[in-house]
This record gives structure tokens, C-alpha cells and sequence, in this order.
DNA sequence: AGGTATTCGTTGCGCGTGCAACAACTTCCT
DNA sequence: AGGAAGTTGTTGCACGCGCAACGAATACCT
């Protein structure tokens, strides 16, 4: 009695795989995801008017040198498609927050770049956010586990951003 | 020169905060998950034609006792909304995989219950899936890295869910 | 040089999702 | 019993994203 069901054993050999430790991975990384992205919205949202995804735009903006980048390595870091990136920097422009600059060196490219309106926005957003992110991941998990949690999840985009390349 | 930038001083405190751990987890999290995300989306689509998200029901459905669950339970395992879930439910019934059955003990709830032809479609789709994921996963990390990243992604999951009770 | 292939960013389109509002039903309270 | 409050699942609506196709510019190749 591996499973306790009255279905037809023929039912079965899908439960063998069921458990599979890749399965399980698989899911708690979705899992976990949509969770902790849900509530930080929410969290987010309730002490600004920055969504998370400008967040994003504006934090790696922020760490690039010049506080600008290209278009395509942009929606790269943020792991979306260009044309998806393309209608986000649209949204955060026209709430002035980043600014379109034609590329010198390649006529076809665009920086996108941070403005101060962006700066003063990621300021103000930040600070809360990152309160956020510790009562809500810091709860769960001390720094020892969080900074093993961060390897093993960079290690892992890594290995399938290189096995598949672009 | 902490930043290798020719910007005011006055934008450099949010670099403070940048690199700070939990902004880092959070980061790994959304960008190890969008990247196996598509990759398996892919690579599922090339094998078999059931999207990810279907077998995620059907998987839950059949590791359930009686192959059935209630669709709000459905809905919290699959960490997305009950209207969310009306919709794909109706497009899994619609191909014959689950079917609505009423609730006996509660007139306004129904079962989502797997059906023959989701059974199949299940053991069809499933072998492929898994031989994904270890190519995917496994060629990332070895066992004891994979069984340490479910529990963190567990822990995390399960400290975000009772901190925030629906 | 000149033509082909590739890359960059944008657009039309369709799809899947969440939110808010709703009707049907249950639970709780007095 | 009977009414208020909560729960369950569905719908209208809008939004954000990916895919495919496109024009423009660059790289390659002979």
C-alpha cells in the first residue's frame, strides 16, 4: 500500500516519478518565487508607487557603470524578452524615471539611463524594500542559509544561461 | 573610490544598499526561476504538448488522495489565484485531461478530478519533463546542493504562506 | 566594394493572470 | 429559527508579457 487510493493500478507508475527530487526542486522553486514576489508587491506597492519591476530596471541601472545600459543587455539581466523590456523602460520614461539615449558607438542601440527623477525614486523605494526583503526572507532564513540559498540559485542561472545560450 | 562612476556624490547612497544580501537572494530567486522557467517551458513544448502550468495540476491531482482536490486548494498549492485557476482548469477540462465534479458535503464547492485521458497525458509527458530537469537542474548541482535548495526554498515558502495567512 | 547574414529595438497580436464584484451557499451568533 | 458575516467559485476587465515580423544598422566574407 505505497499510495492510499482506490484507483485502478494501472493508475500508478505516474507516482513512482512523482517524488522525484527534481520534481520537488522544480516546484519549491516556483513556488517560493511566486510566493515571496506576491507579498513583496503588495508590500511594496502599500509604501510606494514603485512597482517591483521598475525596481529592477532602476537598481541595475544604478549599479552599472555611467548609470546607464543597453537596451538588449538590460532586458538580459532582468531575464525578459526585448520587446517585454522595450514597453517597461516605455512605462518608467514616461514617469520620467529613466531616459532613452542614442548609443554613439552603434547607431541601432539605445542606453537606457537613469534619471534623477529615477534616482530620487529608487531612493525613496529602496530603504522599505529592503526592509521588506528582511522580515520577509531574514525571517525565514539566517545569513548563513540566505548566503548558501544565493549560491545555489546563481549557480544554478548560470549553468542554464550558458547550456542555452541566447 | 568605492564606484568606479564620474556621478554628484549625492546619487551614491543607494549604493549602499545595492548589494545587500536579502536584494541579492531576491534577485537569484526571480532570475534562477524565470531562466529554468523558459528553458523547461521549451523543451516540454518540444516533447509533448502540455504546457507547464498543466502539469502542475495534474501532478498535484495525482499525488492526491482520490486523484481529486478541491479547486481553492488547488489554487493555494498552486500559489495562484482562484480566478487565475477558474481559467485553467476550464482549458484542461476543455481538453478532456480533469472534470469538475460537485462537491458532496459543500453545494458550492467542486473537485477538480483527474480523468483517464489526464492520467495519460501525465504519463506521456512526465518521463520527458524529468529527463529535462536533470539535464537542467542536476547538471547544475549535485544531489546533496539539490536537496539543500529545496529545503531553503521550502522554509522560505512556508515562512512567507504563514506570515501571511490568505 | 558589394552582397548576405546577423543584430538591435520596436510593433501587432494573442494569451494567461490578478483584482474587484458577484451570486450561491455555509457558518456563526443570539 | 433567523439574520449577519464569511467562504467558494465564476465573471468582466485591464494589464504585462512573449512570439513573430519588421525596418534600420552593423558585421562578415569573398
Amino acid at each position: 500500500m505505497a499510495a492510499p487510493t482506490d484507483l485502478p493500478t494501472d493508475a500508478r507508475p505516474v507516482e513512482d516519478v512523482q517524488d522525484d527530487p527534481h520534481i520537488e526542486a522544480f516546484g519549491m522553486l516556483i513556488e517560493a518565487h511566486n510566493e515571496v514576489l506576491h507579498v513583496t508587491q503588495r508590500q511594496l506597492e502599500a509604501t510606494s508607487d514603485v512597482p517591483v519591476a521598475w525596481l529592477g530596471v532602476l537598481i541595475r541601472l544604478a549599479r552599472s557603470p555611467g548609470q546607464r545600459l543597453r537596451m538588449s543587455e538590460l532586458a538580459r539581466d532582468m531575464t525578459m524578452s526585448t520587446s517585454g523590456l522595450t514597453r517597461l523602460v516605455d512605462r518608467i520614461e514616461a514617469a520620467g524615471q529613466v531616459r532613452r539615449e542614442a548609443c554613439p558607438e552603434d547607431r541601432r542601440g539605445f542606453h537606457a539611463a537613469l534619471t534623477d527623477e529615477g534616482r530620487a525614486a529608487l531612493a525613496g523605494a529602496l530603504p522599505g524594500h529592503v526592509a521588506d526583503l528582511e522580515r520577509t526572507i531574514g525571517g525565514a532564513l539566517d545569513a548563513d542559509e540566505l548566503a548558501e540559498l544565493t549560491r545555489l540559485l546563481r549557480r544554478l542561472r548560470d549553468h542554464v544561461r550558458d547550456s542555452h545560450p541566447v
